[in-house]
DNA sequence: TAGATATATCGAAGCGCTTCGACAATACAT
DNA sequence: ATGTATTGTCGAAGCGCTTCGATATATCTA
């Protein structure tokens, strides 16, 4: 591979005018610069990240922490990473992946320090999370795909409260007055996990501030405690005939116990999910009503908002908040 | 940070006397050695990889190729990245994500030709792969999940013989005879796509073996499209009892269709998915039983089988299939 | 016991870039 | 005309490592 060295030879310069040339940080004459070009076109010339990154102490690579395998990752997910992946590239940065434990810092401590990465992309945000702690402390750069509990720092993250809106409006509009709320596990909502307490908080705000009857169910992610829960719950509040679920495993669990009791759905029961995507609400029939969440932008702009950062075109730390939107399936009607 | 040299001085050697210690390259005295080790630990030396990168001519940073983000991935792709780039951390490696057109060799030539990656893994491997063609051509060290046509190569890859043997004996065995097959779409057949064309032959082979009857179906990956298909199908065909489908998006659509016209699962209608994941498999009522993919093994064998051949451990190029796991759920059960 | 071999260490030359300081040569004020 | 910016270029130092060759001592071998 040609160097700039054989750039510079061939275009009749010195080495650093190459430089200069390629990163604009000094004035070079148009004429020079079109020497300089064209020889790096005929070479081929590419220059060397490595090399680049060892002299200007910038390696233009990011990292985006990816929480533990074993709990299980979902499209959301895989969205966020393609599509930071792809806005690094786009501004010429390269992604790696790294899988660390969300609570275990000192992982996370030893990937800084190794000076690979330039700035880090973390999701899952908790209350109080380590992580964000040690960054800070680092003073490293990060951006996030959800939010601190101070609210400070750079992030994007779901508007769960515009979001919970519009699927209870929905609701409501269908003549729905009495919902039941499928949230996540109690362990997630007590480690303060951000969508699992902000969606509880506007479900709970919109219920008082609408006056019908709501039912907050706690639910591990997985169809048998839908079942068990969805039973128990229309046990006690028989008058119940609408689901909003953001556990997307607890469904077929509510799904097969509706079909054991005789409800149809959504004929005498309804069933949205919020923070599912389309993908996987095709997947159930009745084909899922949702609130579909904007993962690929999430992941874009997290990466642009860590990038921006890093090359000091940032004003102050920009809040983002995007509301899923609205995809309506066959599992949703008016209320019986 | 601490460099190399602050290490040297703090433990009276030369430079290259720490790197030879650390590298074990060249012999050093057990009393020099845990000299340099006492140093680096109090002083909390961490090699630079950009430096060692670029002296050695081996960045130890891997990547893998994802096919466009368009077109839809799924938690089996999920999957080969999060392994692969846990199996890459645990042998020092780095993991980055290129999301590069799978019939664009272009970006991949630019790519490797920087430099910053020692070899990359690919997925989604078509028959006569140009990226395969591109990488032999450049001499690039490369591992694959899937085959190439003249199975050359480092490859990890699902036995699909043997996973198809596996889902029709389960279903020859509760008295099936007449079995579909829904495949993926005919075009991704007609590319040579890996999957398709071998799970196609293996079918029909399965079928002239047995004796039984078999229908295979290509079929867009939506369920519209299968809902379309299996109507048609069972107009021709009624006497089918089970559908074997490595078209998860298409299960709704026949799953649709079956409701429709009164067909019990799995009592009228017997439904399968192959290649599909168990998590997948849960979000259907009812539950579909199915042959779950090795996505981990998959992609940490790939890496292993990479990082193998760069570190010229490498016997010969070594071929691995894994057959798919059988996970019995409700969507199967006795022949009319 | 001389020469070959293995062991243990050092110094220096790079890897391919960025960036600082220097130095002309021109342009702009006063 | 004189000093001050601005423009355009070069050379050299260095980023933090690996690795080659040299050297010095210790260990064999015949």
């Amino acid at each position: 591979m040609a160097t700039m060295l054989d750039v510079a030879k061939k275009a009749n310069v010195s080495l650093s005018t190459v430089s200069y040339a390629i990163s604009g940080t000094r004035p070079i004459s148009e004429e020079t610069r079109q020497r300089i070009f064209k020889a790096m076109e005929e070479l081929n010339y590419r220059p060397h990240p490595l090399a680049r990154g060892l002299a200007s102490k910038r390696s233009r690579i990011l990292a985006i922490l990816f929480p533990a395998i074993e709990r299980g990752l979902g499209l959301t997910e895989l969205e966020f990473v393609a599509n930071a992946a792809e806005a690094a590239s786009k501004s010429g940065y390269h992604l790696v992946l790294w899988s660390a434990e969300t609570n275990d810092p000192e992982e996370l401590r030893q990937l800084t320090q190794q000076g690979l990465v330039d700035g880090v992309i973390l999701m899952e945000i908790h209350k109080n999370d380590r992580r964000v702690n040690l960054l800070r402390q680092l003073d490293f750069p990060f951006s996030m795909i959800g939010r601190y509990d101070d609210d400070s720092g750079e992030y994007v993250d779901i508007d769960f409260h515009q979001t919970i809106d519009e699927i209870m409006t929905y609701l409501l509009n269908l003549g729905h007055k009495n919902i039941a709320f499928f949230n996540q596990s109690k362990s997630s909502f007590e480690a303060g996990y951000g969508p699992v307490v902000r969606t509880k908080a506007a479900f709970e705000d919109f219920v008082r501030k609408s006056g019908i009857n709501g039912y907050t169910v706690f639910c591990r992610p997985s169809p048998q405690s839908g079942y068990e829960k969805i039973n128990a719950l229309m046990g006690e509040h028989p008058d119940i005939t609408a689901v909003v679920s953001m556990n997307e495993r607890a469904i077929p669990g509510i799904m097969r116990a509706a079909a054991e009791h005789g409800w149809k759905v959504p004929g005498d029961l309804s069933i949205a999910a919020i923070v599912s995507s389309v993908k996987m609400a095709e997947m159930m029939v009745p084909r899922l009503t949702t609130m579909d969440p904007p993962s690929a932008e999430l992941g874009r702009i997290a990466t642009e908002l860590l990038i921006k950062s890093l090359e000091g075109n940032c004003d102050e730390s920009p809040h983002i908040l995007i509301p899923c939107r609205l995809d309506v399936g066959e599992s949703t009607g008016p209320a019986a």
